[in-house]
DNA sequence: ATAGGTCAAGCGAGG
DNA sequence: CCTCGCTTGACCTAT
């Protein structure tokens, strides 16, 4: 299996100058700068995305999940607008090429606010100009229109009826170009009423082939009937051939720190049980608060060869 | 330089 | 009805 880490590099975010993909600003600060500041914070967030991937390389990471956040109120404005477009362009292009070269899985993970099952009108345009915005930069980053450069989404929200909102889910996704349809992937709900991999395994797999992101964590709490390694096998057949799954694993901060105030739900800083990849070829995004360092210690505890 | 209050979006859960 | 949490805490101002 190969381990991967999320959005952000902890070392070099505490390294001066701080080297981070998530500069961003506030509404205020975004009115009142405008697109020349927006600019300026893009360009040294993908300037950076190079130097997080030289550091996953040096460091033998192979797969990582970049943050959404590289352009700051990406959703009031054209990319071409950016006054450094050009130049952004050009370090994307760095960027991309130097994963590929490294053989180093790049990802996104848009947030929580994209829900392609709202009835909402407004909300689903919302979703498809941030889902399209993030497909266009995988395409500046020069990354395959495969799931190999996935951008991976929950379903959202069910509205007290998963059937309808899943559909209308489908058809929403009609209206995606290929460059986020031939990525998009759909990963299992963390509650109980939301939706589960067999769920994902229905509608959404039947009709348009979306892959299933298997979250372990998630699936404690959301197991559609299924044990670990069945709904785990599940996801896996939902992948094209030639592109390794992808899972996502955490353990719970509740049990980590023996404290039964926190929500079962809430991702431990570190990984402390030993996973069970019941025998896939898997890539497996560690979500743990401590990031990369997270993933070092697992490393180190529990695939330290030699002893 | 650090602390504390503030901060886009959608939804569901818990108080 | 309000707050929290989620992909991911980071930004901004006052001290």
């Amino acid at each position: 299996m190969r381990l991967g880490y999320v959005c952000i590099n902890m070392e070099l975010q505490a390294s001066k100058p701080k080297i981070t993909c998530n500069r961003g600003m506030i509404r205020r600060t975004f009115l009142a700068k405008g697109l020349p500041y927006a600019s300026e914070l893009a360009l040294q967030n993908v300037k950076d995305l190079s130097e997080i991937i030289r550091w996953n390389h040096a460091h033998d990471v192979e797969v990582f999940r970049m943050t959404s956040c590289l352009f700051p109120w990406a959703s009031e404005y054209q990319l071409e607008q950016l006054p450094d477009y050009e130049e952004i362009c050009k370090a994307l292009k760095v960027a991309g090429d130097l994963a590929k070269k490294f053989g180093q899985r790049l990802s996104f993970h848009p947030g929580p606010f994209n829900v392609l099952s709202s009835p909402r009108e407004h909300v689903v345009n919302n979703c498809i100009k941030d889902l399209e915005h993030h497909g266009e930069v995988m395409d500046l980053l020069g990354m395959p229109r495969s799931r190999w450069a996935k951008i991976n989404i929950h379903v959202g929200a069910s509205y007290g009826d998963k059937e309808t909102a899943l559909d209308r889910w489908c058809r929403n996704y009609e209206r995606l170009s290929d460059t986020v349809t031939t990525r998009l992937t759909l990963e299992n709900d963390d509650k109980a009423s939301m939706y589960s991999v067999v769920d994902l395994a229905g509608v959404p797999y039947e009709r348009h082939g979306i892959p299933i992101v298997f979250d372990f964590h998630h699936h404690r709490f959301c197991d559609g009937g299924l044990s670990e390694a069945d709904a785990l096998q599940l996801a896996a057949c939902t992948w094209p051939a030639g592109v390794r799954p992808t899972c996502h694993y955490s353990d719970s901060k509740r049990i980590e720190y023996n404290d039964d105030t926190i929500r079962p739900q809430a991702h431990s800083d570190y990984i402390f049980n030993r996973i069970d990849s019941h025998g896939l070829d898997l890539d497996i995004v560690l979500e743990a608060k401590a990031k990369e360092r997270a993933l070092m210690r697992y490393r180190e505890e529990y695939l330290a060869t030699g002893t």
